[in-house]
DNA sequence: GCTAATAGCGAACGGTCGTTAGGTTAAAGT
DNA sequence: ACTTTAACCTAACGACCGTTCGCTATTAGC
């Protein structure tokens, strides 16, 4: 029917896969994404859809570090521009809480809703869900040392606990957003980093 | 084999399998929760478990009755004692803390892993969970606007937005705990939630 | 004691799952 | 021009899914 792809077609090929895959599984969870769905949204074979990632664990995880690199280049990478410490901390939550909002297919946090699901399924896929919220973790706790060692924070701190906070509040818009669809998420979630990273 | 069981047995059977059925959707979620898996475990026939239901939908909206039930008896129901306000909710809050962190077969919050597994799946589990998120949200709030009346906040508290932060203390113990397993979780959650019952 | 109701079983149903084997076709290498 | 590689296909596999259909055995009501 269609004639046959070239090698650099190739990849286009995957990426499609991954595009459609990411989108499927944003809805129906990374364990109820379907590789027999996922072909017939791409009019392809199972098999040739399944072929460029070997298992179905194999396309997970592609879809995992689809959805990880997404996060960097739309969060973190967009508060390079910020002042290290609280100005570019506030900045990159300010941009996860509008990754979060807007609608381009799904709604919420992709990772997110990957730890939630895979939190009690030991597994590669849960490792590697694990390496990712670990990354940004260190992120956090490394730019609140930094706050502290220029005085935007009080010495005293607590540098784990304060991160810990944060990510909560990052959960609750996840929630707010997704399950409750709340208009005004984003507004009380930027509030609450505010209320976190201005100092009384 | 085994002799037939009286209607007053009959009860029983059912909460043996929603008590089986509990334990394996904590760890599976509700959706990965499997008739045949059910059946193997209680030493049942598939037909034995479905006909108390009628259906998986009706079983894990059965499921998911008795994890509302649990959590109402296990956090609300144990604060009725404390004194209305902040004292109240302080203690509501300590009790659903300790309730993640034990593990009793599993971890964490059953409710709340349902609400992210659920929340982009329109239907009757959906509506479900989401009425029990509403209720507690709603005690949430009656209690704060309680703690204002009595002054233990200040006036111009947002109430909306301290209901908000204290779920995503909420959340972040649950991830905390079920995810990443840390021990210092339930101290984290209790030193974040004083910090916002705590008027500075 | 007889009848009706019901708990639970065994067996089968049509579907879908993930995976594999083999074939076809186009491109790449030589 | 011939061979190799690789993308993608069709077809089938065994396993499991949720559900349904009788059937048996027990209990409850009369």
């Amino acid at each position: 029917m269609s004639p046959r792809k070239s090698v650099a077609e190739t990849a286009a090929t995957r990426d499609r896969i991954i595009e459609s895959a990411l989108a499927l599984a944003s809805a129906e969870g990374l364990e109820g994404l379907t590789i027999g769905r996922l072909a017939t949204e791409l009019e392809m074979s199972k098999a040739g859809v399944i072929g460029h990632f070997g298992s179905k664990e194999g396309l997970q995880l592609a879809v995992l570090d689809a959805a990880t690199e997404r996060f960097r280049m739309r969060v973190p990478a967009r508060a390079v521009g910020a002042r290290p410490g609280t100005e570019r901390l506030t900045r990159a939550f300010h941009e996860w809480i509008d990754y979060m909002s807007q609608d381009e297919g799904h709604g919420g946090c992709f990772l997110t809703s990957a730890a939630g699901e895979f939190d009690g399924r030991p597994g590669t896929v849960r490792d590697r869900v694990l390496a990712a919220l670990d990354a940004w973790s260190a992120y956090v706790t490394a730019e609140l040392t930094t706050a502290v060692e220029n005085r935007e924070l009080p010495e005293r701190t607590d540098v784990e606990q304060l991160a810990f906070e944060l990510n909560g509040v990052a959960l609750a818009a996840n929630q707010s957003i997704q399950l409750h669809r709340d208009p005004q998420a984003p507004t009380r979630a930027r509030r609450a980093v505010a209320r976190l990273l201005i100092a009384p």
